[in-house]
DNA sequence: AAAGTTGTCAACCGCGCTAAT
DNA sequence: AATTAGCGCGGTTGACAACTT
């Protein structure tokens, strides 16, 4: 049953530093054969390493186009941004981010945060470790705050996916979200009317909201989780740049699946379990894209 | 120039998810 | 359905470099 263990620990494998060798090895054998299947790679191209090793190897030093050190500024911001949005309790964080900036890792990007973003932010604002916008007078960073992920073209064959397709339990501190919460809606009119069109004067729901959330959570200050889902978006940039006031103009809608909501293609809209939850499980956010959310005053933990 | 401190980053470790059986 | 191990992830470590005293 199961599977056959990757290595064992006692045939003296090498560990620490790759030498020239062994990187040429790795780097022969990947471009003949492919990634992947890692646990018999070592065997097959003559290491002595463990496959995870022969991995974490390939992917954060060998594989071609990697870009190292010198982190630009625009990169720089987009970190920035990122970790204000996905905080510090999503699973699959570093990954998402990396998966944003071309050719780099989430090593590289969580070095680069641990070593330097996070003393530097600490010291800018000892109150909070996320950088406001109005603190950087960059005419960059203001271009960037007004399409802060248009600049990425997101299908540059340079930029590096991961398999990451959710990131999970995004904590929002009670005290930061109480002012941008809005009252729930109580039923599906208050958002689509009978030709299946949004009504503008009503807040629009954010999806990938978790069922979690009630709003006696707000009254008893609990904080505030969500989910985000990725499966329906090739990169993490589409979730941002999606504009669900377009989409629901587009008859495209929010459907309630397990009481989460998500974000219906449209083809698929309009059916019976298409619908705006009316309970207490999701409150309106009058946000126009989720992208409004990386550049929002309140802090994210 | 030597010693101490700080910064960088490759590599390791352990855990959770998920595919394989 | 249950079990097992591989994969992929974030956190951490430690060696080395760069800088400061």
């Amino acid at each position: 049953m199961g599977r056959n263990p990757c290595c064992s620990k006692d045939e003296g494998l090498n560990r620490g530093a790759w030498t020239a060798m062994e990187d040429k090895l790795l780097t022969d054998y990947v471009k003949t054969h492919g990634e992947g299947k890692w646990r018999n790679l070592p065997k097959s191209a003559g290491l002595k390493r463990c496959g995870k090793s022969c991995r974490l190897r390939w992917l954060n030093y060998l594989r071609p186009g990697i870009k190292r050190g010198n982190i630009t500024q625009d990169e720089e911001e987009l970190i920035i941004r990122l970790h204000n949005l996905l905080g510090n309790s999503c699973l699959y964080r570093w990954s998402l981010i990396a998966g944003r900036i071309p050719n780099r890792t989430d090593n590289d990007i969580k070095n680069y945060w641990n070593t330097t973003l996070r003393k530097r932010l600490q010291k800018d604002n000892p109150m909070s470790s996320n950088l406001k916008k109005e603190e950087n007078p960059n005419p960059k960073t203001q271009q960037l705050n007004q399409h802060p992920f248009k600049k990425m073209n997101t299908n540059s064959s340079c930029v590096i996916r991961t398999k990451a397709t959710r990131c999970s339990k995004v904590v929002i501190s009670q005290q930061q979200l109480k002012p941008i919460v809005a009252p729930p809606p109580t039923s599906v009119d208050h958002v689509i009317n009978d030709n299946n069109k949004p009504v503008e004067t009503e807040p629009l729901l954010l999806p990938f909201v978790s069922k979690e959330v009630h709003s006696d959570d707000l009254d008893l200050g609990l904080d505030f989780m969500m989910d985000f889902k990725m499966d329906d978006f090739n990169l993490f940039s589409d979730l941002l740049h999606v504009d669900f006031s377009q989409s629901l103009e587009n008859n495209s809608t929010i459907s309630s699946s397990d009481n989460k909501g998500y974000l219906c293609p449209k083809s698929d809209h309009i059916d019976d379990q298409t619908f705006l939850l009316s309970d207490d499980s999701l409150y309106g956010w009058d946000f126009q894209s989720i992208t409004n959310l990386t550049q929002s005053e309140f802090d994210w933990v």
